[in-house]
RNA sequence: GCGCGAUUAGCUCAGUUGGUAGAGCAACCCGUUUACACCGGGAAGGUCGGGGGUUCGAGUCCCUCAUCGCGCACCA
């Protein structure tokens, strides 16, 4: 070795390995304190008056074990987060845990059906106990994969949605919603799923379309349809529209009398204004229990309400000989008798509608009147449409503004009662005698406020998106906490475009109702991950690609940029390996880079000499400048997508094939000028490359870096580069 | 039924205000020249879903149709 032979890391003599730097660079990350905003203050990294960034990461459901999904989150946020910290932004990214309430308790449910065990007849608080140490162990778990991905997330404020301090908060928005009015209790038809054992809104439900025999009875004098006929046993009003001529002999109120399934009635006629005359035969009788339209009419007319299909999908007494029985079994054997009775005109057999089920287990769900707590969604969602028509929240994509407007304008009341033990216990008193429903923060209420009754606790919880919905401020500590003051509103909402209704909206509702401010500036919203050909990852396709997996298999950073380039947002992506295969050898190009920029350079520090740059190299400078300036504005409009094809581009093709070639040429010259202009440009280089692609790609920059520098700087708290000509490293310029 | 997307090279996708079609992967040919074979060089590959219109000029703007995907509302 000549004297002048500079010295190169042995490290980088051989191929680069995730598996070798991994662990150690996040624990190196980790054990600076970097990922807490207050440390980099401290440490003089970010300046105390620089303008905050915050992005609230979207709580990990602790229920299972990190997806796709959560890989494609993670490779985001941190992106926008490390890009942030090195602009100079004081940046928080907070991260937190969701107990998840319904989807936790399913999971949780399917275990127990594993260990031959069932949620019902169990102690209540033993259950509850049980998914609680079901949830943290799984939380420990979680955290670890996040950690695995690089988030550079400031685990110190860590919050729980089951957390005092976030209970509080949900507690004191609810009892702000009922002073004001805006929360009820009262007897609403709400989707029951019998398996389940537990009401939902509008949102849980999936609709499917079926083929099934629709029937057309004889109701007296009528002929009325349905697909329900076993709902149909206490139908006794029949309604028509008043200006269907077909009808006009009979008159609004006028009883008469019957043969029904189970012997003669007496219906009365109703004559209502929502009848389509030209549907079917025009008249139909109703079920107030067990139809939302229906119930509608009845409120509507102070009609009688009777339940026939009780909470486990059997029929009530009122059905006569088929009580008890399951509804789906009593279908054709009421159409039998029916038949025998010549009640029935004909049978459709092929008629196609939707039926609602339930969207986790599939079950058919019981329109049922149940008294519980809703939410009066119109006055909030007027005020979100106000704020989000005059563009106060920026959408990414555009086009979902579109659909939240077309959903806000056509809000339901929001049913937050759910009967499962798994949640936020709804802290009010129920009256025992008249139903009426009391918030009770203080466990103070032992009379029912209106008739004087006897009260009970509720024993239902909130839905989980209620609490959730408060997360922008309930984690930042709303209303007192330093934490408030500085973060909110925050920055950025970074999640799946799949969660738009269930959890964006709502926050952006509460957000505004609770604190008077929009939650969050702008709306990033991602696709689904799909697999290599374009198909939902579902575990019964067998298809799902463990992000683990891929990460062990060719490095963390290979995966998370194979995540960002051709992905944009609100559109999925197809996740093939040949495609993070491909990265991986990106991360070992740059190593190589590394290799051959730092066996090529004699001195590892040059002062910065622009001046006497080759005319060459002024060019090559020039060109750089014009990517960075570029870069920099892809940036800030959050087109990651490109600026990852364009450093990929600018590294590989430009940097290593053209100009490293070009410099063995040069280096062998006899120009000193030349050679010492092109060192300087390399080294340069180098820096602006690692600098650039280190939110993209930071554990292979970040060793680099360490090697370069030999441990004296982390390159997570650099400053992102400005053009060597302009000034824009950042609001702040923190030197 | 209403709404929102998508349709560009074999595959996955870019394409900013209309100005000669781009990238990665795969496939093909050549090449072991000490940064890298987890590599290099080269070539090939598209009437931008169909039709119509506006324009000097359309992948891009307008209309229409088709196919796929996704929401919302559903009707007794």
């Amino acid at each position: 070795m000549r004297d002048d032979e500079p010295v190169i890391d042995p490290k980088l003599l051989k191929p680069y390995n995730p598996k070798d730097t991994e662990d150690r660079i996040y624990k190196l990350w980790e054990d600076s304190g970097f990922f807490n905003p207050d440390v980099c203050i401290e440490k003089g990294t970010i300046k105390e008056d620089a303008e905050p960034f915050t992005l609230i990461m979207p709580p990990t459901n602790a229920n299972g074990s990190l997806h796709a999904g959560h890989g494609l989150v993670m490779a985001i946020e941190d992106l926008i987060v490390r890009y942030k910290r090195m602009r100079g932004f004081k940046t928080l990214w907070l991260p937190g845990l969701d107990h998840a309430g319904f989807e936790t308790q399913v999971v949780y449910e399917r275990k127990l059906e594993k260990e031959g065990r069932t949620r019902f007849g169990m102690d209540k608080n033993e259950l509850y106990k049980e998914i609680l140490d079901f949830t943290l162990h799984n939380s420990k778990n979680i955290n670890g994969q996040v950690r695995k991905m690089g988030s550079s997330c400031d685990w110190s404020r860590e919050k729980f949605t089951l957390d005092d301090n976030v209970v509080k908060t949900v507690y004191q928005t609810f009892k702000k919603l009922y002073d004001d009015e805006l929360v009820y209790r009262g007897n609403r038809i709400v989707s029951w799923c019998t398996k389940h054992q537990t009401s939902f809104s509008d949102l849980e439900i999936k609709d499917e379309e079926r083929v099934e025999p629709y029937y057309y009875l004889k109701y007296g004098p009528f002929v009325i349809s349905t697909s329900r006929p076993e709902t149909k046993f206490g139908d006794k009003y029949v309604v028509m529209h008043p200006s269907d001529e077909r009808y006009k002999e009979y008159k609004d109120g006028q009883k008469i009398d019957l043969e029904w399934i189970n012997g003669p009635i007496t219906a009365t006629i109703i004559k209502d204004e929502s009848i389509d005359m030209e549907f079917g035969t025009g008249v139909m009788t109703i079920t107030p229990w067990h139809d939302s339209v229906d119930f509608e009419i009845a409120e509507r007319r102070g009609l009688e309400k009777e339940q026939i299909i009780d909470e486990n999908g059997k029929l009530l007494p009122i059905a006569g000989e088929f009580t008890e029985m399951n509804i789906k079994k009593a279908r054709p054997l009421i159409i039998e008798k029916l038949q025998s009775k010549g009640l029935v005109e004909k049978i459709d057999e092929n008629y196609k509608h939707v039926v609602r089920t339930c969207y986790k287990c599939g079950t058919i769900l019981e329109p049922q009147i149940k008294n519980q707590w809703f939410i009066k969604m119109k006055p909030l969602a007027e005020k979100a449409l106000e704020i989000i028509q005059n563009d106060k929240i920026k959408y990414i994509p555009e086009h979902y503004k579109k659909i939240t407007v077309h959903w806000l304008l056509n809000i339901m009341d929001w049913n937050i009662s759910r009967q499962i033990v798994w949640g936020i216990p709804i802290p009010a008193k129920i009256c025992v005698k008249c139903g009426n429903g009391m918030v009770d923060l203080e466990n103070k209420i032992s009379k029912c406020e209106k008739c004087k009754g006897e009260v009970k606790q509720d024993p239902d919880t909130f839905d989980t998106w209620f609490s959730s919905g408060q997360w922008p401020f309930a984690t930042l500590g709303y209303p007192d906490n330093k934490d408030f003051k500085t973060y909110y509103p925050t920055d950025v909402m970074e999640t799946a475009g799949e969660i738009i209704f269930f959890w964006v909206s709502r926050m952006i509702m509460l957000g505004l109702y609770v604190t008077g401010k929009i939650p969050f500036k702008t709306v990033y919203l991602h696709g689904l991950v799909l697999d290599a050909k374009g198909q939902k990852m579902s575990k019964s396709k067998g298809n799902v690609i463990d992000p683990l997996i891929l990460t062990d298999k060719y490095g963390t950073d290979a995966f998370r940029i194979g995540l960002i380039i051709g992905n944009t947002p609100g559109t999925s992506l197809s996740l093939s390996e040949d495609k993070i295969r491909a990265y991986k050898n990106y991360a070992n190009k740059l190593w190589n880079i590394t290799r051959f920029v730092l066996s090529n350079i004699d001195e590892v520090e040059y002062e910065e000499d622009f001046d006497n740059y080759s005319k060459k190299d002024k060019e090559l400078l020039k060109e750089q400048d014009k990517l960075i300036e570029e870069i920099t504005k892809e940036m800030d409009e959050y087109k990651f997508y490109i600026v990852g094809e364009k450093i990929y581009q600018y590294t590989w093709s430009r940097f290593a094939d053209v100009i490293l070639e070009e410099s063995k040429k040069i280096f062998a010259s006899t120009s000193e000028k030349e050679i010492i202009s092109r060192k300087q440009f390399l080294l340069h280089t180098l820096d602006k490359i690692l600098k650039i692609l280190h939110p993209f790609m930071p554990f292979v920059t970040e060793e680099i870096w360490q090697t370069m520098k030999k441990g004296s700087s982390l390159l997570m708290v650099e400053k992102w580069p400005a053009s060597t000509d302009a000034s824009q490293g950042g609001p702040i310029q923190n030197d």
